[in-house]
DNA sequence: ATCGATACTGATTATCCAGTCAGTATCGAT
DNA sequence: ATCGATACTGACTGGATAATCAGTATCGAT
C-alpha cells in the first residue's frame, strides 16, 4: 500500500527500533525490518540511503521518544518532589518494555560509531540535565537544598545507569523476582537521592509514585499487590497503586 | 612459526581481545585477528571452531585477566580500608587502557548472545562479590560497620558501573580533562562509600590510593598460570588435524 | 636420518546481505 | 479518463567474509 513519506518513514523507524531491540544493532538486517513491515527491502532503501543511516535515524527516533516523556515529566505541575520521583522512575528500567536494552546496546555501538556516539551523548546529557532541572526546581521551591544540582544529577544519574544495567542484564525470566529487584533498586535510588539532597529519610520513598506506570506502559498491567519491601519494611510504591493509600 | 597449542591459543585470544577493543564485537573479523598476528585465517579456524566461539573465548579470557587482578587486590595484606580503596580503584576505568570499552560492548552483545551473557553475568557477580568480601573483611577487622555487605556492594557497584560508563563513553580526547573527570568520579565514589559504610568523611578519600597506577597498567604481567586451564570446553575440537576421515 | 604427528598456509568455496535497478502500482491533479 | 509523479516491488549483483581443505613446513621421537 502506498503511503506518504513522513508516515512511512516513522513506521519504518518504529519497526527498526523494534528489530534493534530484539536483535541488537550489530545483528539487525535490512531484511529483518522489511519482513517485520511486510514490505520489500527495496522500500527501505527508497526511504533511507543506507543501513547505517537507517540505524542512526532509528536510534535518534527512539531517543526522541524518551526525551519527550522526560520533558513532560519535568514540565508537569504538582509537588516538585513528586516530579523528581517521577523523573527518576522514568529513568529506571520498567519491569518490561523499557528502552534500556537499546541504550545499552547503543553504548557499545557508540564506542565505534561516531554518528551513534553523538546521539548517545546528547541523550545522556539530556537525562542528566533533566535531573538537574528538576532538582533545581525543587530547590527554588524550598523543598530541598542542593548547592550543586548539576553534580548531584551526575551522581544520581550514574547510580541509575548502574542500577539500570544491572536490572536489564542480570534479570531472569521470573517476573515476580524482577518486580522485586526493580522495587529494591528503586528504593536504593530514592534513598540515595534523599541523602544527596539532604532530605529526611522517607521523604522520597514515601512520595506516591503512582503516575509511573501510566507513563511507561500502555496498559494498566497486573497490580502487584504488596510488591516488595525495603530493608526498613516499608511497602514500596511501584506499579499502579490503584488506591494511593 | 610453529607453536604449541596452549601458547598459540592464548596468543590468539590476546590478539582477539585487542581487536575487539578497537573494533567492537560486532565488527571484529577473523581476518583482522589474523592480520594482527601476522598469520593466516586458517590458523584461527584450526584453533577455534567458529568465529562465535573465538569471540566468546576471548571475552572469557579478558574476564579472567581482570578477575585475577581483583582477587590479588582482595587477598593483599595491609589495612582493610586501603584494600577497599584498591578494589574500587581497580573497578573504575583508568585514564587509558582500561577494560571498560570491552565490558560495555559485551553488555550489548550479552543481551542477544547467551554465551556472552553468562560470562558477563559471572564477571559482574564476581566484582560485586569481591566488593562485598572486602567490605566484610573491613567489618570483621573493626574498620567499619556494615549490616549488609552484599547490599552495599550492589549499590556501590552500581555506582561504579554508572560512573564507568560515563567516563568511558562521554570522554573527550583531552587527557587533562579526562584525568580531572576521573579524579572527580573517584572522589564521588569514595565519598559514597564513606556514607554507605558509615565511615567518617575523608576516611577513604584520604587513604593513599597511589598504588593504583601500578596495578592497572601493563607491567610485565603476572605469570600466566592459567594458560593450559580448560575451565570450559577448552579441549580443541580440530577435525581436520588428524586427517582420519 | 626418517617418520609420523602436529601446526600452519593460502587459495578456494559457500553464504550472506547491502545496495541497485528496471519495472509496476497507486496516487492526486487536471 | 489521462497523465505525470510518487511509492513500491522483487529479482539481481557485487562485495565481503566465515569456513573449508588439500597441501606444506616444522617439530619431537626413535
Amino acid at each position: 500500500m502506498k503511503k506518504n513519506v513522513a508516515e512511512r518513514r516513522t513506521e519504518i523507524l518504529a519497526a527498526t527500533v523494534a528489530v534493534i531491540a530484539e536483535r541488537g544493532f550489530g545483528h539487525t538486517r535490512i531484511a529483518d525490518v522489511a519482513a517485520r513491515l511486510g514490505t520489500s527491502t527495496g522500500l527501505l532503501h527508497y526511504h533511507f540511503e543506507s543501513k547505517d543511516l537507517l540505524l542512526a535515524a532509528a536510534f535518534e527516533h527512539a531517543a526522541q521518544r524518551d526525551l519527550i516523556r522526560l520533558s513532560q515529566a519535568i514540565g508537569a505541575d504538582g509537588d516538585p518532589l513528586e516530579r523528581l520521583v517521577a523523573v527518576l522512575d522514568l529513568y529506571l528500567p520498567a519491569v518490561e518494555g523499557s528502552s534500556w536494552p537499546i541504550w545499552i546496546d547503543a553504548w557499545g555501538e557508540a564506542l565505534h560509531n561516531p554518528a551513534l556516539r553523538s546521539t548517545s551523548q546528547r541523550l545522556d546529557a539530556a537525562w542528566k540535565q533533566g535531573l538537574a532541572d528538576v532538582i533545581e526546581q525543587a530547590g527554588g521551591h524550598g523543598s530541598l537544598h542542593c548547592a550543586d544540582p548539576a553534580g548531584a544529577a551526575r551522581r544520581l544519574g550514574a547510580l541509575v545507569d548502574g542500577l539500570g544495567v544491572d536490572l536489564t542484564l542480570n534479570g531472569g525470566d521470573d517476573d515476580e523476582v524482577m518486580i522485586q529487584r526493580q522495587a529494591r533498586a528503586r528504593n536504593w535510588l530514592l534513598t540515595a537521592a534523599e541523602v544527596e539532597l539532604h532530605l529526611a529519610p522517607g521523604r522520597l520513598t514515601q512520595v506516591p509514585g503512582s503516575a509511573r506506570r501510566d507513563q511507561m506502559e500502555q496498559r494498566p498491567t497486573v497490580h502487584p499487590n504488596d510488591i516488595g519491601r525495603g530493608s526498613n519494611g516499608d511497602a514500596l510504591h511501584i506499579g499502579n497503586a490503584s488506591g494511593e493509600e
